[in-house]
DNA sequence: TTCTAAAATGAACAAATATTCATTAAAATT
DNA sequence: AATTTTAATGAATATTTGTTCATTTTAGAA
């Protein structure tokens, strides 16, 4: 007897996001998805039940997965600056090593697959940054004059597109840059 | 003879934005599009080759329109700060009234239809701000021992993230929101 | 080695979608 | 009013793409 080989689902994963990053969700389809992934269109069929549920599947263990990456390493009892900055760099990192995984996300996020409920698991991405503003107003670090909602998107904004940007080759990251980075973005939101 | 009736062009193109915005690129076909748009599927051809042209079509119309905006009421004769709100107000504003629009420019770019030099036409749209950012570093209004491009960033993801939160209802904004954001912007990049 | 059950295949089929074209309707010209 | 020209139509056709299934291959069990 042969053994489902539970690795070919991530193949199947992996050629996936690649050509969804080279063509957009509009130009997967399940023979160039099978191509690919080195295997007959068939064998798609006998791990996921349809296009769909394939796509579905990969968008929900993206999420996860991403998700818990951004508190990696963060630790409550570290001086808050430190904090903030081992999660500034979690988004930046998870948004330049895993750029395929952010620009499917976000496609998938407007296409006709996507569901009600599938739509709020994207919310709760935010939960670890904002933890860390309302911490940082009660230390005093920063201001209180604006919601944190709207500091949120000051980090997470900048941070997307210097991602994107490093990613795509026009604005290069290194380490000096990144430092000045997060400068600005402290300036931003400093008391 | 009949006219050629160019309005319909308009007519067609209103259709796609509404279609992609509601589901994606993915989501658009002839007969949808030729339905919203209340005509014949054939009717479709008598304004455009095909699809693929179509949208490549849309997409430079939507472009160059879009570049048009952003430096709208502006005077290099102002002062430094009202000019750069100017400017900073034109992308916000652009990215709310528009925002069908930036969405399919987006969706656009990461599709099986973008060619090369359509890819060079969006670099373009950043030519206003940089050219802010120059003056302002001249006339000592803005910090120095960053570059151009990073500034640029900085401002735009905000101006993105803050547009799109509001047009999809998660943090609406209103005059004093606005207000503060500028705010948090010039503390990111100000001298 | 032989047997067995599951995985893998890919051509065949079904469904969806882009495009064409013979025909009709409408406007401009005579 | 008659004629001509072009726009508009939408059913028919062509093409692309998702899915199925009879057959083959493979890996472990007997």
């Amino acid at each position: 007897m042969r053994t489902k080989d539970t690795n070919k689902a991530d193949l199947i994963f992996k050629a996936g996001l690649a050509l969804i990053t080279k063509e957009g969700i509009a130009g997967v389809t399940m023979s160039k998805l099978a191509a690919k992934a080195g295997m007959a269109t068939g064998t798609l069929y006998i791990y996921f039940r349809s296009k769909e549920t394939l796509l579905r599947k990969l968008y929900e263990k993206l999420n996860r997965e991403s998700s818990a990456r951004f508190m990696k390493g963060y630790d409550t009892r570290q001086p808050f600056a430190a904090g903030l900055k081992r999660v500034w760099l979690n988004y930046l990192n998870h948004r330049i090593t895993h750029h395929d995984e952010s620009v499917f996300l976000e496609q998938y996020y407007r296409s006709p697959y996507i569901s009600a409920d599938e739509l709020q698991i994207a919310e709760s991405m935010k939960a670890p940054v904002h933890q860390m503003i309302r911490r940082g107003k009660e230390e005093q670090f920063i201001r209180e004059d604006v919601d944190d909602e709207m500091l949120f998107l000051a980090m997470l904004g900048f941070i997307r597109e210097l991602a994107d940007e490093h990613v795509s080759g026009v604005y290069v990251l290194d380490e000096a840059r990144i430092e000045k980075a997060f400068q600005i973005s402290w300036e931003a939101i400093k008391r």
